[in-house]
DNA sequence: CTGGACAGCGAAAACGTTTTCGTGTTGAAA
DNA sequence: TTTCAACACGAAAACGTTTTCGCTGTCCAG
């Protein structure tokens, strides 16, 4: 592919047949049409410095042998590579793939691509892969911090890669101490529609099923429940609070947990434990919604397919997405000037009424 | 940035504060050190030919101010960017995100990185994503056609991808026309399994709940759903396999179905229409599995949390992604050499029982 | 002394762009 | 005829690496 391409044909051929890609460059363009690089890429560009024939000349050969530039080295030029990482704990999620599959749509309009990884929840996991991607990888981070980092409470490698001027826009799981762009949902309240919904309904012994209090999200959901509860002068019984660690043995501890609790109202953080809560109450006997009326937050797959359907708080993680790339995007864009001013967006749930829930008080006609 | 630095605290200071990101160079190390670029790069490499003062002088260097190369510049050089990109038609899909996982995970352990695409099923996305990959942005593809795109028939974006010298992995949704290596699972088989299992529960009328034809997995499980029956001499019943266009109608559809027709085996290709055969029947007064038998395809959320929970086809889709990014990752690796040949490798099925199925046939005692 | 071996380092090309700053050739105005 | 703008184009730097090659000096064997 080095010797001058003496006609079309040629360049055609090789072009398809070499196992090896020689991608076509403005270098192989210019030797080809005895032109100099500087003018084959103004050309391309429709600058007027050059003149109408030539400008054409080369534009048909572009168009013909299908050129296109070489995204590495504009990356390099441009010191942009209009690629944004997103790291997220998990991605066999229900959320986490909506908030993915908003932020790429987004990302897809604005001309950005998208890098996922996995932290699986681990911080080593985290800091390793966002080292490596803030190496000149891509523009931006968008980030849901990992268990295992909230845990340990260590956000060393968030603050290092901001101060080095990488914008990173947090969502869902936040934390306080990193100074950047942030998209939640607002769990605490939440949490309040969903149990106040439940006792509007009527229900007096309103049990919570949630994850152990280092995830944000899980303490904050309790927040609400506790809120709500008091707010119309309930007590909050602890031992009507359960805080599960490991969502794989969820299933035993929930069945155990109701058998020791009389319930008639259930709120819980997600789809998987609100399911396996209704599979605990009908072993006791109890049908939902007659007896007991359940919530979820997450709006997944389960909620809409169980029997009964799951009345949930959604979290809307598309919006999300769509929200934090927005936010980095814009970030990205900004021409470099006043002091960065940080903004904490909050994206609304709602209360998706179905079959699990139904009122208590019965109107007499 | 750019007067030389005269000492390491200034670096840092002006590191920290600016609102650019002043990176770390090569060149900036040679210039503070008053050795050239080339004498860093070798240094770093631990080249022997650097004298062992300097090299010990410029590693401490570069490990107190953290150097790291600039990932764009090392793959515009070695013409390699170690991310691969996987283009899928949705990500909110229990199957799919499956594949993601497992795909990252050895993508990650052998150092490379995932760029990822949703083609949304459209044909025209997957086509323009892949074009904009294709321009050395990454290595080469994983990819799961678009519904679309299938229905069209149409695959020469891929085939011209691939002829010009990238790699590409298909998966799940192969099609024959294209020349490559391929990942699926025995779609036919897994169903026969399936459908067979429900014969030797003693069924005698199994229902199919399908997707339309074009959909290559869609019509390889029916046609496994057609051989187990006549392996058994059974015969098939057009008015007993449904086939659903619009996922989003489904349950509706499905509803009416079972109405008109008496069944006491039902095989679904994915858990929500398994999910909403059993609210079908519950309609109609039948119980799973007492009445009905039933097994679906997908091994995902909903199975496991359904009451009943669904005996599955697991189709393994974090071993699916990992092969394919084994596959590719091995073919990029390889030393450019022998004629190109292609594998098929399928990930076997796996029957998970659970209770939606039971036995008809009562051995006397 | 001379020659070569060798150690230690730098210059420069290359990867594929974009962009600035020339430079040579016109045609027309002075 | 000179001068000058406009026009059309090319050379070269830059982005941050790696790598080949060449250069200098030192040391030692002949």
């Amino acid at each position: 592919m080095d010797e001058k391409l003496s006609c079309f044909w040629y360049l055609t051929v090789s072009y398809k047949r070499h196992p090896m890609k020689p991608k076509l460059t403005l270098k192989q363009i210019a030797r080809e049409l005895d032109v100099s690089i500087s003018t084959v890429s103004k050309a391309l560009h429709d600058s007027m410095e050059i003149s109408e024939d030539t400008r054409q000349k080369i534009k048909a050969f572009a168009k013909y042998y299908n050129y296109m530039p070489n995204n590495i080295a504009l990356s390099l030029k441009n010191r942009k590579t209009r690629t944004i990482g997103i790291v997220i704990p998990e991605i066999v999620h229900h959320f986490f793939a909506t908030v993915i599959s908003g932020a790429e749509q987004v990302a897809n309009e604005r001309g950005y691509n998208l890098i996922i990884c996995l932290s699986n929840n681990s911080f080593d996991r985290e800091v390793v892969n966002m080292e490596l991607l803030a190496n000149g990888s891509i523009d931006g981070f968008i980030l849901s911090v990992a268990k295992e980092t909230q845990q340990k409470g260590d956000y060393h490698h968030l603050i290092e890669i901001i101060n080095r001027g990488m914008p990173v826009v947090l969502f869902d799981r936040v934390v306080d101490e990193v100074n950047c762009d942030k998209v939640i949902i607002d769990d605490k309240k939440g949490a309040q529609k969903a149990v106040s919904y439940l006792i509007g309904l009527g229900c007096k012994r309103i049990a919570l099923i949630s994850t152990v209090d280092y995830i944000s999200v899980g303490k904050l959901r309790t927040q609400g429940y506790k809120d709500a509860l008091e707010r119309e002068q309930m007590k909050v019984e602890k031992n009507l609070i359960l805080k599960i660690e490991d969502i794989e043995n969820s299933e035993r501890e929930i069945m155990e947990f109701l058998k020791k609790n009389e319930v008639d109202g259930v709120f819980a953080v997600n789809e998987q434990f609100a399911a396996s809560a209704i599979k605990g109450l009908a072993q006791k006997g109890l049908k939902v919604p007659e007896d007991v009326s359940v919530i979820a937050f997450t709006n997944g797959e389960i909620s809409k397919r169980f029997i009964p359907s799951l009345t949930t708080v959604s979290q809307h993680g598309a919006e999300m997405g769509a929200k934090a790339a927005n936010l980095l995007i814009d970030r990205l864009e900004k021409p470099e000037e006043e002091e960065e001013q940080f903004t904490t967006e909050i994206i609304k749930t709602s209360l998706i009424e179905r079959e699990s829930t139904k009122s208590k008080i019965y109107i007499s006609l």
